[in-house]
RNA sequence: GGGUGCUUAGCUCAGUGGUAGAGCGUCUCGUUUACACCGAGAAUGUCGGGGGUUCGAAACCCUCAGCGCCCACCA
């Protein structure tokens, strides 16, 4: 360092640059140390009780977890801050489905199958893998400064959460909630087993659209199919029920030809009329939608092929040729007998196919396990109608209601191995028990060999992470929990299922009290972001490049409740600057002596700048209160980040300048410290490592988490001081204006004198300070009237009339259109009678400004040669 | 098909009845002793179209047109 630079002041602790990395480490390992968020630490309120939701165990933290965590951590630290006993339940492991997919990709690039593996050593890959990924997870949460109180966390397949599964199970099956039933299921004919929905590829193929005509004569309908093989299964003809076309042949038979069969012509709504012939042959074994259909109408399922994908069993010359060969074989003899209406080959559309060997999918009748959910849905439905539970933003209440009133039963049973196993038990002979957490199966009983559905589990989270079905303390300190913070896609996978297990296993009281709801992170063209667009952010790298507080900010910043938010790197950009910004006025502050020592002096005796930051202060944080209090986080933000950049760097600084450097300037450094002080605590949420870093550097303090939330002193509230501000500030921004158009560069200095109203003229060399005007004798060769003040200043040559008259013309104009639009409505008789007293007012003393503005522009510009 | 949003400055978005806003970008000037990741100044909108309610509409109602998401479906 020069010895130049060294003999400028400088501020103990803050160096003069600002680089995030410097600080962030030492700082988590510090919050960590401490272990400031667990909930056996200090309180004086109740507890607030957050519920996670599960990142993706892909082992990367994806922006849209870091969105979930930085509103979760911002609205724990602000609650820790208010003297609440604030507990995590972090959801680590919920993502069944996605982890065993995981790996079977990775066992996939190697050519290995789950089952070349076999269940058990499968199960265990899944394990290391869970191992290996949550801990990379944990690592790059710490990253963004989130203090979880991991001892709280518990993975899905651990003793005590099976215990708990297992109980509610049998609970649910006990009060006849669970049932089993016959359903469609993916079937891989090769593999011999079935798929689950994430197992199937869909591909467009290339089949046939074969229309062929069932019946004879007056009796007779012609109906479409891509599959012609399956109508020796045929249990009906569908029709929708407001054809025309058909109306008249409805309820009664018609022949199936091949097998000689007479089935019914059937009315459905899930029919499409302008679709194929708009006549659908039911097969109810060997579809979906026919199964759905048959079920309605009590069709009867006819199974026509066996496991392989073989014909099997339809008494017809057909048995025992492959499906394919008997596609090509069915419709060869319908032709031969003049069946066939029409083809079309090649049709293009998707089909199933298996993920591992590419074999067609084979939907293939199944007994499952379900959940009757009418019972269910209707507590969960009523504790949001009853305002037990409130969905933030109330906007997307719509969509819970929908969602959850017209709910299907919910097949729970899933062909996979990572999971719960399903806790039934087959006998020898058929016999049916579940076996529940403290019983064993009898000898030669044989278990279920699927698993539960991931939302089995994971729905329990709020209440089985408390050690349920144990009465533990526990529970009954912290169920229900205050909030689950989670993006509106996650809804209906796991937020409803949440509400249904928990309003029936505790009892019908409901998991949380508040549901705050935020939308998707999109690219900055609001587009999704996905890997094959390439249009990813990566919060690592951001949070590299710009530092965490920098993306956290971005992040809080664009959470407007329930709506999405686009994010670019330009914005991570600017909310480092602000970072910068408030290292550099911590700076300026330290340099010139701001502290917190001792109580704010009398507020009587500040002057009107150092009153009205404080005025600023207490509207700020009474204004970020209520809007976190609501969930606002972007408005909050916003008001944080004008408060901090324009009220206080902006002008409350440059007013201060002049001060700071005179000798009367106690009350104004102990004022700035308090400024600061209270600004740092309402930014940590949001910006933890810088506000902690700067905050204990400048008072000394400890940490900003144990630290109080501010509170707005209304007393501090100013209408006098924020008068006078405001016009100091007209009066400075017309003066550069003025400066600027005459061409003055800005450091140059200029004579001037202000003349005109005390309460500014008080003002007079702060004023002077900020617009660089010199206090000496001289001749005015210009002269500007503001806000009740004249300034009169000496340009040292002539000014530049023809810049000067365009600013004052233009001035004119939009003065003038103001008048006339204010003249308008009071002339309005109506508007003078309907409108109210205050607008009325305010409408008036708008007139009155304009009206004075235009006559000191007209004068000016009357005078300006 | 059912549901639900969106359309405001070049871009991304705030703004639920009283003179149209922010960030970024753009243009001009400037390194003044916190900060060029900065400061000062400037430009930029028939608030998607059309009706209606109202003294007054970006906001409320109707309608049309685009775009999006979720769910279902594609025989």
């Amino acid at each position: 360092m020069s010895s130049a630079s060294s003999s400028l002041p400088t501020s103990p602790g803050l160096a003069s640059t600002f680089n995030p990395a410097d600080i962030e480490s030492a700082l988590y390992q510090k919050w960590l140390k401490a272990d400031y968020f667990t909930a056996d630490a200090a309180s004086t309120k109740e507890a607030f009780t957050m519920v996670l939701p599960p990142p993706n165990v892909t082992g990367v933290l994806h922006i849209g977890h870091a969105l979930d965590q930085t509103l979760q951590d911002c609205l724990a630290r602000m609650k820790r801050m208010k003297g609440f006993e604030v507990l995590w339940l972090p959801g680590m492991d919920h993502a069944g489905i996605a982890t065993q997919n995981v790996v079977e990709k990775q066992l996939g690039a190697q050519g290995i199958s789950r089952h070349d593996l076999g269940r058990e050593a499968f199960v265990k890959k899944v394990w290391d893998w869970k191992a290996e990924s949550g801990g990379a997870i944990l690592d790059q949460m710490k990253r963004l400064g989130v203090s979880v109180d991991w001892s709280r966390e518990r993975f899905t397949m651990d003793e005590g959460m099976s215990k708990a599964v297992l109980s509610l199970f049998k609970k649910m099956y006990d009060e006849g909630l669970i049932y089993r039933a016959e359903r469609i299921i993916n079937w891989c004919p090769r593999c011999l087993t079935a798929l689950s929905d994430i197992e199937v590829d869909h591909q467009d193929d290339a089949g046939e659209f074969v229309q062929i005509k069932y019946g004879e004569g007056e009796q007779s309908i012609v109906i479409a199919t891509t599959r012609p093989e399956t109508m020796l299964g045929d249990g009906a003809v569908a029709v929708h029920p407001g054809d025309p076309r058909y109306k008249h042949l409805i309820g009664t038979k018609v022949l199936l030809p091949l097998v000689n069969r007479m089935i019914p012509i059937i009315a459905d709504e899930l029919v499409e009329q302008d679709f194929g012939t708009g006549a659908v042959k039911v097969t109810a074994a060997h579809d979906p939608n026919d199964f759905e259909m048959a079920m309605r109408h009590n069709i009867p399922f006819v199974v026509i092929m066996n496991e392989h994908g073989v014909m099997d069993g339809t008494g017809t010359e057909f048995d025992g040729m492959d499906r394919f060969a008997a596609r090509v074989a069915v419709v060869a003899k319908l032709k031969e007998m003049g069946r066939v209406v029409s083809e079309k080959r090649p049709y293009i559309h998707a089909v199933g196919h298996c993920s591992r060997c590419d074999t067609t999918v084979e939907p293939r009748l199944s007994k499952q396990w379900f959940v009757k959910v009418a019972p269910l849905a209707k507590s969960s439905a009523d504790a949001v109608r009853s305002g037990e539970v409130k969905i933030e933003p109330e906007a997307l209440e719509p969509r819970y209601f929908e969602w959850i009133d017209n709910m299907h039963d919910w097949c729970i049973s899933r062909q996979l191995w990572w999971g719960h196993r399903i806790p039934v038990w087959y006998g020898p002979n058929e016999e049916v028990k579940v076996i529940g957490p403290d019983e064993i199966a009898p000898d030669g009983w044989v278990q279920d060999p699927d698993v539960l559905d991931t939302w089995f589990s994971s729905g329990q989270w709020a209440f089985s992470t408390f050690g349920w079905p144990e009465k533990t303390a526990d529970l009954a300190k912290f169920y229900p929990t205050s909030i689950l913070v989670t993006g509106y896609d996650i809804l209906f996978f796991w937020v409803v299922r949440m509400m249904m297990m928990s309003t029936f296993a505790m009892a019908g009281v409901a998991p949380f009290k508040t549901i705050m709801l935020h939308g998707l992170v999109r690219d900055q063209f609001g587009k999704k972001m996905s890997k094959s667009r390439g249009n990813v952010i990566d919060p690592i790298e951001f949070m590299d490049k710009y530092g965490a507080d920098a993306l956290r900010f971005t992040l809080a910043r664009g959470a407007n409740p329930g709506t999405d938010q686009a994010l670019a790197e330009d914005w991570i950009g600017g909310s480092r600057n602000f970072a910068t910004k408030l290292w550099n006025a911590m700076r300026f502050a330290m340099m010139n002596g701001a502290n917190v020592t001792g109580p704010l002096p009398e507020i009587s005796s500040l002057n009107a700048i150092d009153r009205w930051i404080l005025s600023r202060l207490s509207k700020t944080l009474r204004d970020v209160e209520s809007l976190l209090e609501k969930y606002e986080f972007a408005r909050a933000c916003e008001i944080l980040y004008h408060f901090a950049w324009d009220d206080l760097c902006d002008w409350y600084l440059e007013l201060s300048k002049e001060a700071f450097a005179s000798n009367d300037k106690a009350a104004s450094q102990r004022v700035l410290g308090h400024v600061l002080d209270q600004l740092m605590r309402a930014l940590h949420p949001v910006m933890p490592f810088i506000t902690e870093e700067l905050w204990c550097t400048f008072t000394g303090g400890e940490s900003l988490v144990n630290a109080q939330w501010p509170t707005s002193n209304t007393t501090h509230i100013d209408k006098s001081a924020e008068k006078l501000i405001t016009a100091l500030q007209e009066i400075v921004t017309e003066v550069r204006r003025f400066r600027n158009d005459q061409g003055i560069k800005p450091s140059q200095k200029v004579p001037g004198r202000f003349t005109g109203a005390a309460d500014i003229l008080a003002y007079s060399s702060a004023l002077r300070f900020l617009l660089k005007l010199e206090d000496k004798e001289f001749t005015p060769t210009a002269s500007l009237e503001i806000a009740g003040i004249k300034l009169d200043l000496d340009l040292t040559g002539s000014i530049d009339v023809v810049a000067e008259r365009s600013r004052l013309e233009k001035d004119l104009v939009a003065a003038k259109k103001d008048m006339q639009t204010a003249e308008v409505k009071l002339d309005n008789a109506s508007f003078m009678a309907k409108a109210p007293a205050q607008v009325v007012v305010e409408i008036k003393e708008r007139l009155a400004k304009t009206t004075a503005d235009i006559e000191r522009l007209t004068s000016a510009l009357a005078t300006l040669k």
